[in-house]
DNA sequence: GAATACGTGA
């Protein structure tokens, strides 16, 4: 095992001689560079660092940004060649330092060889090894060396347990949890309170809440940990009622509990409530920060709250909130979401860090927003600067392809993926080749790409083909898609609207009817369209024929004239997707009053003329609306953006960016 | 004064 460093990169090279600014360190404006330099200034004065220098600086670099020193340990390999240097490597401080800091770096030999080598103060070493590991996420090799540790017959400290532990509930390893719950009742530590909040924890991570709970029961001392692990475990497991529950209950709250009930709601894609309980903690005198942001900003991308999430950034320059990788990935994805490709490149461009996720997601934001080519020349730049694709990266540039048409390269990039990248296509991959497939045409070999994937396709693969079917009015194929797709999922109302559709644009007036009578007997009900504007910081809801709203008079004659308006300029209702067994006429009056148009009536009453007009839906966008809405961009002169379940819409001077395929 | 518990992103 290599006792010697191999190969530091940049990170403390050259210091003393120069400030740690010239030795290629140059700290991000989240990165704490200050202590670095503070050991440099030590060096130049040519004092000698002591046992407890290399451990506060090694937790210094542990924030240094990916691109300073990237795997192996690099980091901890630069420490140890000063530790080296001065001669420290007999120091228990400074070798424990260093055995966390190899182990978290994924210098997990050098971690051992270390551990091996300096023979003293054993536990403290140990655990350093655990945690590290713990660190680096790697959970399995943290529960392997407690196992060595054990057997080495080592004696576990409350730090062992808490830190095994940790790694028992982050690897979702509830069988080893469980053992070393056992282990530690008979080893005498209780009570402890760090202790017992990492069995709490560790049962809660493991969706283990009676465990937990019972833990939790038998503490004669609890904090504000205790409490937040039983929030974020019941949120965890999707049980936000109970976990808000809980959270009232709570004696205190500090930062990550807020969080952790925040981060509850946006889990549950409770977007609106997660805002709220950011305003609550606003009142409550506990300060946000990084982390509450990034849900905070995960809220607002998925509520399509564009000024809200603008707000966001106001507010954290006001609070002092560090713009680090994490907020700027959910800003990217905020405004992606929002579509607002500009403003998420500007994120992108001012981020002194990125990580493979930021890579990902303004590749995924430019594809979506149908800038494939761009999101292409992105992840060529990505590999350029050597940050590894992922499987969602992939999904970013196959997306990127189907939005560019560029078939072939998108099955090229599929083949690479799984070839040299090693990548085992899911679901989702061949989701985004059937589209690519299927939105060129190419429908006969879409279908055979379905018969020979590995696994069996979803609702969505047929779904987009039977979509690809009525573009390309490939009636055949489409019905046998159809077919299977409610084979798979008999509630489907999509396809009956998609296929009805189709045989209304044949002229098979027969089959319309039939399918409308299969619907009417089968009781299928469409679930309600729902579209959210946002307006002054103020997110309005509509339901399709929904007259809840305050202004509802106003918006409905707003709607009466925009529509007369259309039909001056030759919009004629299209009814071929309504299902509802009633007059014509009351057809007409049912697509006049779907959510979007109700929200974009709003909108042309309220808000500045020539802004964008954003909506989110919840449902695919019917026939109808993106006619009349094709049409509004252009008569009215406004930009009008929907995302809808599946799709981005950039409707401008007529015409929508999806070119009426969605 | 080394190792330790709760909340982040595509």
């Amino acid at each position: 095992m290599p006792l010697r460093p191999s190969r530091a990169r940049g990170l403390l090279d050259g210091i003393p001689h120069r400030g740690a600014a010239a030795a290629g360190y140059r700290a991000a404006p989240e990165c704490d560079g200050e202590p670095i330099a503070t050991y440099a200034g030590m060096l130049a004065r040519g004092e000698r660092p002591d046992a407890y220098t290399f451990p506060s600086l090694l937790k210094a670099v542990a924030r240094a940004p990916p691109s300073c020193a990237r795997g192996g340990g690099a980091v901890a390999a630069a420490v140890h060649t000063h530790v080296l240097k001065f001669g420290m490597e007999r120091s228990p401080h400074a070798a424990s330092a260093l055995v966390s800091a190899y182990a978290a770096g994924g210098g997990g030999a050098s971690a051992r060889a270390l551990l091996d080598a300096c023979g003293c103060g054993m536990s403290v070493a140990w655990n350093a090894l655990i945690s590290g590991h713990c660190r680096g996420k790697r959970f399995g090799e943290s529960c392997l060396s407690f196992a060595d540790m054990v057997r080495d017959g080592v004696t576990s400290t409350p730090v062992t347990y808490v830190s095994v532990l940790s790694a028992c509930g982050k690897g979702r390893d509830l069988l080893l949890g469980a053992q070393v719950h056992k282990r530690v009742v008979e080893s005498g530590v209780l009570p402890d309170l760090k202790v017992e909040n990492a069995l709490v924890d560790m049962y809660a991570e493991c969706a283990d809440m009676e465990s937990a709970w019972k833990v939790f029961d038998g503490m004669r001392v609890r904090n504000v940990v205790s409490w937040t692990s039983l929030v974020s475990g019941l949120a965890g497991l999707g049980e936000v009622d109970r976990a808000r529950e809980v959270f009232d209950r709570m004696p205190e709250r500090d930062v990550v509990s807020w969080t952790a009930i925040i981060d509850g709601y946006v889990q549950a894609a409770w977007f609106r409530e997660a805002l709220e309980m950011f305003r609550q903690m606003q009142y409550s005198n506990v300060r946000a920060d990084e982390f509450t942001m990034v849900s905070v900003i995960t809220a607002c991308a998925q509520l399509g709250a564009l000024e809200m999430g603008e707000w966001t950034r106001v507010y954290m320059s006001r609070q002092g909130i560090m713009m680090d990788v994490f907020v700027g990935n959910a800003l990217i994805d905020m405004y992606s979401k929002c579509g607002s490709v500009e403003r998420a490149l500007e994120v992108f461009k001012d981020m002194h860090n990125r990580d493979k996720f930021t890579w990902t997601a303004i590749i995924l934001g430019l594809a979506v927003n149908g800038h494939g080519e761009e999101a292409i020349d992105m992840f060529h730049r990505m590999i350029r600067v050597s940050e590894a694709p992922d499987e969602v990266t992939f999904i970013g540039v196959l997306t990127a392809c189907t939005h560019a048409g560029l078939v072939d390269k998108g099955r090229e990039f599929f083949q690479s993926m799984i070839h040299s990248y090693k990548i085992a296509p899911n679901v989702v991959h061949y989701g985004c080749i059937i589209d690519l497939l299927g939105r060129a045409g190419k429908i006969t070999e879409a279908l055979e790409t379905i018969d020979q994937m590995p696994m069996a396709p979803n609702s969505t693969i047929l779904g987009s083909l039977l979509a690809a079917c009525r573009v390309h009015g490939n009636l055949d194929i489409g019905e046998l898609v159809a077919k299977r797709l409610l084979e798979l999922d008999p509630e489907n109302s999509m396809v009956y609207i998609l296929l009805s559709n189709m045989y209304a644009k044949s002229n098979r007036w027969q089959d319309v009817r039939q399918l409308r009578q299969a619907i009417m007997e089968k009781g299928i009900k469409k679930e309600p369209g729902c579209s959210l504007i946002e307006m002054n910081g103020m997110i309005h809801e509509f339901v399709a024929g929904d007259q809840s709203h305050p202004l509802s008079k106003e918006i409905y004659s707003k709607l009466e004239n925009v529509i007369a308006d259309l039909k001056n300029v030759g919009y004629y209702p299209d009814i071929t997707e309504v299902f509802v067994q009633v007059a014509e006429e009351e057809k007409h009056n049912t697509i006049y009053w779907h959510s979007e148009k109700l929200a974009i009536a709003f909108a042309l009453l309220r808000s500045e003329p020539n802004t964008v007009i954003r909506i989110v839906k919840n449902l695919r966008m019917c026939l109808d609306c993106h006619n009349a809405i094709k049409l509004i961009s252009r008569l009215y002169g406004r930009e009008v953006v929907v995302r809808d379940r599946t799709h981005f819409h950039h409707f401008r001077h007529g015409f929508c960016s999806c070119k009426d395929y969605w």
